[in-house]
DNA sequence: GGAAAAGTTCAATTTAAAATGAACAATCTC
DNA sequence: GAGATTGTTCATTTTAAATTGAACTTTTCC
């Protein structure tokens, strides 16, 4: 189709420095750059972008504009908007700090946080099974310590979320 | 000097273990594994370690063990121990969670949060600069709610800390 | 049906971050 | 104060992670 909108090629001065903003913000979160860039000109364009746009204007591959855009939406920071022209699609960012917080929560920390415990009960089962070990009073002091930081933060986590949304 | 203790060289199972729960640990946190190996040797250990201990049980170089507890003091999250032997010192864990988020706070999160609150304020000038541009209401709203989360963050932030802290 | 367009996947490459280790500075010991 | 011991620094190397781009699948449109 050749009624294409008039796009605009390479980034405006503010819009950079925007989405410089952002590429610091996913830093801390341990996420990679593109990420940043990603959702930083969604942020600042008004209107849903395709792959498309995100590839030029940002001038990175499809590759990474795929995989990003797939990462975002799995953490339910962008979602697919309801234009749709053929098989084209249209993102646009969820701008609702507790969605972001809770997403992150979710798809971030949460898998950790499970993953640990995990590991906190193995080395439980350890430690039973040690013989008249001298040590095994203190691991096991260790360990009950390490469980209560988990309750922790089992208990912060919807906190949290709540206190970021509202 | 040769009134050395016994150093036990290698790993239990059970450190092993530990330890690959600290790496996990601050690898969310987007610290460098030698960090988390070094802190949890650290808490697995019944008394405190020389820079010398953690490179023979660790097999880490000299060099990043240095780095890692420099890091790591500078975090909060270990402090020299009161047993020093001539010029050799001792470490040991700060094992309270206040404590370690609150240094990882401090140090990792407040310099992020105040250095976006200066792009922030930047943004706003140049819209503030921008001729009639149409977008600039648009803008002028997204820095708005940038500015809202960066307020939020500055509240969520000590509360976490009191939460944390018994 | 077939050419064009849109999107995904993944092996290969690039890049950024962390670890190394050798040189150095500081401090202790005799 | 000479030699040994402890710890730091930083240029180089290594390692892990992110990005690329080409091959491929799916869908659309005529």
């Amino acid at each position: 189709m050749s009624g294409d909108v008039d796009v605009e090629i390479g980034l405006s001065d503010f819009e950079s420095l925007v989405i410089d903003f952002f590429c610091d913000g996913v830093k801390i979160l341990g996420l990679p750059k593109s990420i940043g860039e990603i959702y930083g000109l969604l942020f600042v364009s008004q209107g849903a972008l395709s792959l498309d746009d995100l590839v030029d204007r940002l001038g990175i591959s499809k590759g990474s504009a795929s995989q990003g855009l797939k990462m975002l939406r799995e953490l339910g920071a962008v979602r697919a908007s309801d234009a749709v022209e053929g098989r084209k699609m249209y993102y646009e960012p969820d701008v609702e700090l507790k969605q972001l917080v809770g997403g992150f929560i979710k798809e971030q920390v949460r898998p950790h946080l499970a993953s640990g415990e995990g590991k906190l009960a193995d080395l439980k089962k350890m430690v039973e099974e040690m013989p008249g070990d001298t040590r095994s009073d203190f691991y096991a002091g260790r360990l009950e310590r390490l469980g209560r930081w988990s309750k922790r933060a089992r208990v912060v986590l919807p906190l949290l979320q709540k206190f970021l949304g509202r």
